[in-house]
DNA sequence: AGCACGCCGACT
DNA sequence: GTCGGCGTGCTC
């Protein structure tokens, strides 16, 4: 044994951590430093996981480290021990949890970067081009805008998004330069909205327990005013002198929030999401572990962000999904916000309108307090939910006359309407009439997506384009009809339909520009001259949250029905949720709204159930088939997923798999077997699905199988990976 | 995951 | 005669 060996997590997709001997030049090495090595045939950075460690490599093997990039360590004794806990959990590799943890800027062998924010600002020449008006568009924007004196990046994302191209035009011809400054801070503070009795004794509950563990539910539709709770509370946690950590589900909501808090707020508040400039985003993890930044607001990653004074961790929307990552490392950041929370010692909310079943059973086992906000103290009621029967209706592309009418009135009245279809393009089906053929795409077997305005068919599952056929490829029939109904063909049907009133789709083709999104709804909200115009939006599940359109009083859905019938045990959860989400876009501020649910089956107990008694009532019965199903939460699974170009392959592995299983494991063995798309993208893939009531037990089992997989001769002609809770199964 | 080594086809 | 195809093996 050498008594000062080094244990460190390196960036690469092995089970496996490297022992190294220490530098030669160097005195103390702390676990958390970052540690620079000499790695196969190149150098990679690592982080010390473990000093003075047992080695099991031979001498000859053993090499030595570089040297430390890190005197003091870069990440603390909480994040060490939480990373090395989520590594464990989701059976991930230990090198790519430290990897994720830490921004790519980071990972470099080279001195921290200062904490100031990015800032720009003119210079004299660059004034004077300005006065001489010199430069047009993009450049001329910025030139003005840095007129006044100089700005931080993040302000400029907000003034002029894209403003980094005409930086860099003017930086090489130097008329503007790239400074430093310290964050911005106290701006003048807008005064706290006050509460009412349910938000107050929301607030009371977790501020009783700040300093300890504790988790919470806070439940509470949209409208009902969850952003006023975490802000008292972020207050609170400030005014003694702690950090707040607020996770939102995705990129598209942070702006708005970060508006509130900064207005409310007025301390640096920092943002972290994987579109920001990664040096940009070394610095605002930097300053949160400095303690300087107060409050940390990201998407899922920025659960990794080190919280020296931590004084609350809140998940926003904590259902939703985008909260787990789905390649690589497979971590939900909701769970793992909860499992910091129990590292740091203090309270972790979750919100949401439409809770995850996985919460309400920790609530119902004592684990989680309940919170509710039941109402809407900005609107005068709940919207009315209807459902149109479809049956027996003439359609007109897909539109029943019963919603055409209520969109008719809504616009008639100057408000706002949305239809709600969660497919893009114009048609999911392409059909020959005569023979019955249609467009499937070659690579995955599933039917092509017709896009009437690009002319071409779209494959949603792999991206494959294909030209659409002039006739039918089978009978050569000329007859080919597109069949069923997408966002872009409700458009032109709306648009037909509606001449006089403007028809705006939404999606991620109307939006593909980065600040499309955002301009579009603008422009529907009052402008302050101006009462607000009619319009019909027509979109997918981009217009399911957060954003607020006070005009909005009519939302009808359309095509529900996939959701109902689906075979995913998830998708009646999944549906739950996004109808209620959907619906609470309807009528806020003053006006009442309407909710039109168009379906085929309008006695589903489900679809009965939420509109009679809510989400609460149907996720509890939702909550009872599961515990019936022995299904999670109330069953415990890891799903095994492989995939090659020959079936073969695939199921080779998935069966040496199976048999290298730990005799009496106790655990439920479902496959190996086919994936519910066998075939995508050109690959065949298989899954096998491995469930336990009790989940250390199937923990217990499966460390050392997963370890053992990555040795199986037949998972050299795979792709493979692990899933533990699995929120998909596709 | 990268990266190099290694042994078989169509090109200057 | 070589450039390069991706199978195989390794990384302390």
């Amino acid at each position: 044994m050498i008594p000062a060996t080094l244990r460190v997590a390196l960036p690469v997709p092995l089970p496996t951590l490297f022992d190294y001997l220490p530098p030669a030049a160097g005195g103390e090495i702390r676990p958390g430093s970052r540690l620079l090595v000499p790695f196969g045939r190149g150098k990679a950075v690592g982080v010390v996981v473990a000093t003075g460690v047992e080695t099991a490599v031979g001498a000859g093997k053993l090499k030595r480290a570089l040297r430390v990039l890190d005197d003091e360590p870069l990440l603390d004794a909480e994040l060490m021990q939480t990373l090395a806990w989520a590594a464990d959990y989701w059976l991930g590799a230990p090198g790519e949890a430290y990897a994720n943890a830490l921004p790519l800027a980071l990972r470099e062998p080279k001195p921290l970067p200062t904490l100031g924010e990015e800032c720009w600002s003119l210079t004299v020449t660059g004034r004077g081009a300005l006065d001489a008006g010199s430069r047009r568009g993009g450049s001329r924007a910025l030139l003005a805008e840095l007129a006044a004196g100089p700005l931080g990046a993040t302000e400029l994302e907000a003034c002029l998004p894209g403003w980094r191209a005409a930086a860099r035009r003017l930086l090489a011809a130097g008329l503007v330069e790239r400074g430093e400054r310290s964050p911005d801070r106290a701006i003048a503070v807008r005064p706290a909205h006050p509460l009412s009795t349910e938000q107050q004794q929301a607030v009371d509950a977790v501020a009783d327990d700040l300093g300890r563990y504790q988790p919470f539910l806070l439940d509470g539709v949209t409208g009902s005013g969850k952003t006023e709770v975490y802000l008292a509370l972020i207050e609170r946690v400030l005014a003694q002198g702690k950090q707040a950590l607020l996770l939102v589900p995705e990129i598209g909501l942070a702006p708005q929030t970060l508006r509130r808090l900064r207005e409310r707020l007025g301390v640096a508040v920092e943002v972290i999401h994987s579109n920001l400039a990664e040096g940009e985003r070394a610095r605002a993890w930097l300053r949160a572990r400095s303690g300087e930044a107060k409050v940390i607001l990201g998407t899922r990653s920025a659960v990794f962000t080190p919280l020296p004074r931590a004084g609350l961790v809140i998940v926003d929307e904590e259902h939703d999904g985008a909260y787990k990552q789905q390649e690589g490392f497979r971590y939900h950041a909701r769970d793992l916000a909860v499992v910091r929370a129990r590292a740091l010692d203090v309270p972790v909310l979750l919100g949401s309108g439409t809770p995850s079943l996985e919460s309400l059973a920790n609530v119902e086992a004592g684990r989680y307090r309940a919170l509710h906000l039941r109402a809407r103290p900005g609107a005068v009621r709940p919207p009315t939910v209807q459902i149109v029967d479809m049956r027996a209706q003439r359609l007109e592309h897909g539109l029943s006359p019963t919603l055409l009418a209520a969109v008719a009135e809504t616009v008639a009245r100057g408000e706002q309407a949305l239809v709600f279809r969660n497919r893009r393009g114009y048609a999911p089906v392409l059909l020959c009439h005569a023979c019955g053929w249609h467009a499937d795409c070659p690579r995955c077997e599933h039917p092509m997506t017709l896009h009437a305005g690009r002319r071409v068919l779209i494959c949603h599952h792999c991206d494959h384009h294909s030209r659409i056929p002039a006739a039918c490829p089978a009978c050569g029939a000329t007859e080919l009809k597109p069949q069923g109904q997408g966002t872009e063909r409700l458009e032109e049907a709306l648009a037909a339909r509606f001449p006089d009133v403007p028809v705006l789709r939404i999606d991620r083709e109307t939006t593909r520009r980065r600040d499309a999104f955002e301009q579009l709804l603008d422009g529907l909200r009052d402008a302050a001259d101006q009462p607000a115009k009619p319009a019909i939006l027509v979109g997918t599940q981009m217009l399911a949250k957060g954003h607020d359109l006070p005009n909005l009083t009519l939302v009808a859905i359309v095509g529900v029905d996939e959701g109902l019938l689906s075979v995913d045990f998830r998708a009646s959860e999944r549906l739950a949720q996004q109808l209620v989400q959907v619906a609470g876009r309807a009528g806020r501020a003053a006006k009442p709204g309407r909710v039109l649910l168009q379906t085929h089956h309008p006695d589903h107990p489900l679809l009965r159930q939420l509109l009679a008694q809510g989400y609460a009532a149907a996720a509890q019965t939702l909550l009872a088939e599961r515990r019936l199903g022995a299904l999670p939460p109330y069953a415990h699974q890891v799903l095994l997923r492989a995939e090659a170009t020959q079936r073969a392959a695939v199921d080779a592995f998935l069966a040496a798999a199976c048999a290298a299983l730990p005799p009496e494991h106790g655990l439920q063995v479902a496959g190996p077997m086919p994936a519910p798309m066998p075939l995508r993208a050109g690959r065949q893939r298989g899954q096998l699905l491995l469930e336990a009531a009790n989940r250390r037990e199937l923990h217990a089992a499966l460390r050392p199988w997963a370890a053992q997989l990555a040795r199986l001769p037949a998972a050299r002609k795979v792709r493979w990976s692990l899933d533990v809770d699995p929120i998909d199964l596709y």
